[in-house]
DNA sequence: GACCAGATTGTCT
DNA sequence: GACAATCTGGTCA
């Protein structure tokens, strides 16, 4: 399946968020493919969003988000965890959607060896654990969605309920509902609202 | 199931 | 030197 073109991300990063519910995430590493639905993600702008890393401007970590669309961000936080991100905004501004759960498709085994759990509902359930069962680090920071090993390509065209949230985790900008869910699914983040 | 503390490092001030 | 877009494992129930 073809991936999506680079201009579905060179749009508002909200409404690119909210599409990306039920795309599917795909990397063809060198055991083999693993894949998921995207189920849970959260959009963050440019300058004008304080809880954005994009919001004091350009630094050497966040670059990416004020790249082309269409390209990857993947930041390390907490000491422990990276998260993946994928560049979203109009010409000449900036901004990311993070995906925050997965719901598992295709290599369960390697997720679950990259894991070290056997359990298959926490494997992708949250951020650091889908870039964990992915084998995402910030070797594929900058990485292109729309050559090479790791795509995100048209899934199901179910219609599917979603629920608009404040995104988790942050001090500034709560009161924005950035945060997008399907609604019901087994897989979102282990978090209070579902 | 709810709540809490510890891990651990890159990035920015 | 502070702290972060988190997860895990402990305790108590």
């Amino acid at each position: 399946m073809a991936s999506l073109p680079l201009s579905f991300y060179a749009r508002n990063t909200v409404p690119v968020a909210r599409e990306l519910l039920g795309k599917i995430l795909q990397h063809d590493c060198n055991n083999g493919t693993i894949s998921g639905t995207i189920v849970e993600t959260e959009a963050y702008l440019g300058t004008e969003d304080p809880a954005s890393h994009a919001f004091k401007g350009v630094t050497r970590r966040n670059r990416p988000m004020f790249e082309e669309p269409g390209h990857v961000y993947i930041y390390f936080i907490y000491g422990n965890h990276y998260c993946f991100n994928v560049v979203a905004h109009p010409p000449d501004q900036a901004g990311a959607v993070l995906i925050r759960a997965l719901e598992p498709i295709e290599g369960i085994e390697l997720m679950q060896k990259y894991r070290r759990l056997s359990d298959k509902k926490n494997l992708t359930n949250g951020p650091g654990k889908l870039t964990r069962a992915l084998n995402l680090t910030k070797e594929h920071n900058g990485l292109t969605l729309t050559n090479g090993q790791l795509k995100i390509i048209e899934g199901s065209t179910v219609q599917y309920k979603i629920i608009a949230t404040p995104r988790i985790g942050i001090k500034q900008g709560t009161e924005k509902l950035f945060r997008f869910i399907i609604a019901g699914n087994r897989y979102l983040s282990n978090n209070r609202i579902h």
